[in-house]
DNA sequence: CTTGACAACTTGACCGGTTAAGTTAAACTT
DNA sequence: AAGTTTAACTTAACCGGTCAAGTTGTCAAG
């Protein structure tokens, strides 16, 4: 088959273990002379570790795992995989996806059985899966999600971000705001409930009531009913929980002949890809997923100067292109 | 440290080599009851095979990888990324990714080095990657690749898909249709130059000459230029190389005033993520991906009933927002 | 009563590395 | 010159499974 550290142990006259501390830069080991000797073989006859045989005998695998819903969700998880991607290359590590599916008992012993050296939990969370990391001390990162258990997380200021939306969407005159996500699915995301609050607060800090409207089940009602409205009885702004949501509202609020910024002022969460490629590019809080993605990394390789309790990253409003003054007509 | 099969052969009195027989099911090799005993002392253990000690006894890691160009060039295949994910999930199989980074001959070594059992290739392909592959016989699929190297590969029937889409926009009274792409990124790729050879031979066969402006560099300067001229001036129908490009077109041009259908009737290659979620939705020639990974996967897994040569899998129209029919004012 | 077949195990080797614990000869002390 | 250190190796064990090749004991056939 292929080249094995004994065979080239053979052409060279020593053994195996001689090859292997050659390869390995074990310093003081071998002499620079034979250590020549055997790299130069190694090269010629086109010597490659087995990775199996290394994993197996240095008890690591190189390999990261990313855990996440279903293979599906993985789609709007497209951003942390490039950046997990780029960091784990340049540890020399590699990244393997983990769908979570079904109960966690039948599937969180991979995270167990030496496939990966450590992973990172995204959203959404599978049932249970912060408490079998915590008990079995699972090497692992809870990216953008919050838990009881004693497991490392990184998540973002939502409050922080929540402020900065209402702030700018206040500074544009609008007084009839309304906070628009699909309860059901984001209903238990710790994010929907700090966005949500935090919502609420500026809004009564203003002055103003939060808007009747603040939870809407799905967008093609919620914009039937918005386009069939008059102007001064609907919302002028909306904060919308998440791009992906926003963007299926935004859709069906154009089919309706409702544009924004013109009809609506949409300010959603998340400056993804999809943002990227959109038109109306869409006014977000966006976070910083780099800093996110190379904290977990970082911690899981490096181990450690981590900072021990969860973190909380900052968030930044990015303003694009659907959000625009209040129109003087239905203000107020 | 955890359980091996060594501690259970010890509780139950039987040998380890008994165990390993009784816990994979090797019929007709250790008795019922025995069995019995041993896979209840395992579970009543909360043994779990250790995964790298099993891979490299069996020489199989049960991965497979996706290689792809660089990280971030990831995104735009999260949908191949998550198909593969889940027809491997039926197979007990896990997804790694493989970035090409650098040259071929700096990483490649990762696809025969035990880490995974197969990988499929899918754009862009690495300079080299097809021959390498060949003379090292990795089990691999080229996935919307051709080589003439040996190597199993699936693409599409791009000139049929552009068949229809041209019937489509001819259909609709289109006379002026240009074909749009970005020539120096997609230039090499065979979709590219076999959309545009069947784009010009469908123009040929309906009287009409292909629009000159057919390779358009940017889309700002293109969009700047379009909005600039008479509408009797400039084509009332593009087709797109892709999706991306496509997305990045209709903003350009809607920031100029310039809406799809009103201004320009647009068909994309595509019709991904990115689309569900656009507004207006794009009128795109869709591949069946589910279709084409199914085959890579089940290819590399299944390894019997594979057809031998090169597998062309079909393309459908799906007609969306973006396509009308032709204003009689600039028809002709 | 012997022989053969078969079920139900056990023994031993192996996968290809890594690592700890010798061994040997030269160099360096004192 | 004898003892100690050290560089440069080798030997042996191990990682935790898998698999081929024995070794029993039991039962049936001849």
């Amino acid at each position: 088959m292929s080249v094995t550290i004994q065979h080239i142990a053979e052409r060279v006259g020593v053994s195996k273990q001689a090859v292997s501390y050659a390869l390995n830069n074990k310093s003081g080991q071998v002499s620079p002379a034979t250590r020549k000797r055997i790299i130069s073989t190694a090269h010629q006859m086109g010597y490659r570790p087995n990775w199996r045989a290394r994993s197996f005998a240095r008890k690591r695998s190189q390999i990261v795992g990313l855990v996440y819903g279903r293979p599906a969700d993985y789609v709007e998880q497209s951003d942390v995989v490039s950046l997990m991607v780029e960091r784990l290359a340049e540890a020399d590590h590699e990244l393997l996806l983990i769908p979570a599916m079904g109960p966690v008992d039948q599937w969180a012993h991979k995270l167990r059985d030496g496939r990966i050296d450590g992973c990172v939990v995204t959203h959404p969370l599978p049932e249970g899966l912060d408490t079998f990391i915590a008990e079995h001390s699972v090497p692992a990162v809870l990216l953008n999600l919050r838990s009881d258990a004693d497991v490392p997380q990184v998540s973002y200021d939502d409050r922080r971000g929540t402020r900065l939306a209402m702030d700018h969407l206040l500074g544009l005159g609008h007084r009839r705001i309304a906070y628009y996500c699909k309860p059901k699915e984001h209903g238990l995301h710790y994010s929907n409930l700090e966005r949500q609050q935090a919502y609420v607060a500026a809004m009564s800090n203003a002055g103003l009531s939060a808007h009747a409207a603040s939870v809407i089940e799905e967008p093609e009602p919620y914009a039937a009913s918005f386009a069939s409205r008059p102007a001064g009885d609907r919302p002028t702004a909306l904060l919308a929980y998440n791009d992906h949501d926003a963007f299926y509202l935004a859709r069906a609020l154009n089919r309706r002949g409702c544009h924004l910024p013109r009809d609506l002022s949409l300010v959603c969460f998340n400056d993804g890809t999809f943002n990227r490629l959109a038109s109306p590019r869409m006014t977000a809080v966006s976070m910083s997923e780099r800093a996110a993605v190379h904290y977990c990394v970082d911690r899981l390789l490096g181990a450690s100067d981590a900072v021990p309790g969860p973190v909380l990253l900052p968030q930044e409003l990015k303003v694009y292109q659907t959000t625009a003054p209040c129109p003087p007509v239905s203000s107020g």
